[in-house]
DNA sequence: TTAAAAACCGATTGCCTATCGGTTTTTAAT
DNA sequence: ATTAAAAACCGATAGGCAATCGGTTTTTAA
């Protein structure tokens, strides 16, 4: 899957304001960039197609609202675009975070820390049963 | 930056066997999957316009090798993709390790756990200057 | 019923990868 | 030096996808 720069930043603006109209988010978009309405459209429609936004008919229009949470998207993002490196070493992830690693300060790396413990939690868990 | 599959493919094979003409790199890919030599030329030629090759002419061909580490690229994709989403809010960087944290076992936790004591060492550093 | 709003259709542009034929340049052998 | 082979380069084409928007159809509400 690859998103074009328009299509994240409407995905960007629905996980911030729940449920909208083409028309809510073409008004915002107006403002900062221009572009036509049927543009906020198009690209709409694209992102239900990918099965980014469900869309339903609340009132005249059809609301648009993300179908997957953010973090969840952009793990695949990042999946999809290491897809060919990733497969063949096992280090391969920890690199990748490893080189995400030096923009982390330490509020961050404490927070790291913890989700490392839930995951270890987790792994204990399917161990036992 | 964006890099296609075959792209991915060669650079592959150059971090793995360093510095290779086209002809090497072409009889490499030809058993696993067949085109033409001025393919994999333009591949690499492709490549280093990128920056993420260069080439030294040895003996009468080029030599291509990788003018990146291969966690750097990885790195600089996840970056690139997800570029428009992290800005805003700072745990986004968290929020994606943990999206891939799911994939990982005990041994690669560990590693994990590693990296962020080496990242921790460096900041006090910083600090400490 | 009809005018406005919304949705849909489809065409265009621009960017990029992959692909490869053919020409030019380089190299090495005679 | 000449020339044949190898390598490099040029350029064209196809295919995929985001962005853009005009115009038509469908829906909605007055």
């Amino acid at each position: 899957m690859l998103l074009g720069e328009l299509e994240k930043h409407v995905l960007e603006y629905l996980w911030k304001n729940q449920a909208s109209d083409a028309k809510q988010v073409y008004s915002y978009f107006e403002k900062t960039r221009g572009g036509s309405l049927n543009t906020i459209q198009s690209t709409l429609e694209r992102l239900v197609k990918k099965e980014l936004l469900s869309r339903v008919k609340h009132g005249h229009a059809y609301q648009y609202h993300p179908k997957v949470a953010r973090q969840e998207l952009i793990g695949q993002l990042i999946k999809d675009v290491t897809h060919d490196f990733i497969i063949e070493d096992e280090n391969s992830v920890i690199a990748a975070f490893s080189s995400l690693s030096s923009d982390l300060d330490e509020q961050q790396l404490d927070k790291l820390e913890a989700m490392i413990e839930q995951q270890r939690k987790k792994l204990q868990q399917a161990s036992i049963r």
